[in-house]
DNA sequence: CCTTGACCCTGGAGTGGCTACGGGGTGTGC
DNA sequence: GCACACCCCGTAGCCACTCCAGGGTCAAGG
């Protein structure tokens, strides 16, 4: 009882919010702790690795669905890791795609950044020209020799 | 009026999907086009120019709120184009904060990659041990020598 | 004893950018 | 007259959080 932590500590110790922890236990990632008497969440050292863990396969930006997935096969030792490898496989894939596609707007956003000539009203600016003459489907300075326009990607929030 | 275009026709003249362009109109995006008597929206050219120049800059991956900004500048030609820099400025710095971090996590996840050995036993898999012993915080193959953990991404879905 | 402040609890709503669904109306060809 | 593709609207769901309201608990200080 001496090592038990609150859920403060918890998120300290690991560097993840309070709301997060609170979240994964909802969402069946994080396996409910016992209660102190107050009823405050009392956590032990499993509990810790246990986030510890979520949150390293979250740095490899892995979707919790597959994080679960690892947790399975960790308490399972004698199951196919054939799985694991997929997962790996699967998460590196769709980060190279991630990775084209960035790589393809980086270049697109600096040949756009270049347009900008001294002219200073809206209508003189090169990049909103290039915008909307890109739009038209005519050649555009950021869209030429470049891969297919990736799709769209969500944008990130700040933590 | 015969150039008029039902949703579905500026949905394959554009790419997007209808529902899509449902949303932008909510969101204000897409300027609410005339009824044809029975009802059906009835979109014009600059519908369709003004769709395609919204998609193209969600390719640039801008948030909706960016794109907004940009329409009223292109609306205002007097206007000044320093905001359209600094738009521009600020979605390549994040575009290049995002590569910089898939880049970091492709290493790790290749590191990760070589580590599953001969054992098709999870007991025995290295990834997950690589996982486990890297969220103990020791020295892990996939973050040794690599950037500190990147911040969580969220997923994108397949459209 | 009372207050202040840090911490904890729950449930619910909001974020972005769609996507899906349910329940209906319309228009065309066979 | 009926199947089928298309359209309407409104609402709910997705992900992984994040924030908020409205309350409870507890130790230190006055």
């Amino acid at each position: 009882m001496s090592t038990a932590l609150r859920i403060g500590e918890l998120g300290r110790a690991t560097g993840v919010d309070v709301e997060t922890i609170r979240y994964y236990e909802k969402a069946g990632l994080l396996p409910a702790p016992a209660r102190s008497g107050n009823g405050y969440r009392a956590y032990g050292p499993p509990h810790l690795e246990r986030l510890a863990f979520i949150r390293h396969c979250r740095a490899l930006d892995m979707p919790l669905a597959d994080i679960r997935r690892l947790l399975d096969s960790i308490a399972d030792p004698a199951a196919d890791c054939g799985d694991v490898n997929e997962l790996i496989d699967a998460q590196l894939a769709r980060v190279r795609a991630r990775l084209d596609s960035m790589r393809a707007l980086e270049r697109q956003l600096l040949a756009l950044r270049a347009r900008c000539g001294e002219g200073h009203r809206a209508g003189e600016c090169g990049i909103l020209h290039e915008l909307i003459a890109a739009a038209h489907g005519e050649a555009c300075a950021c869209h030429r020799d470049a891969a297919p326009a990736p799709a769209p990607q969500p944008q990130r929030r700040q933590p």
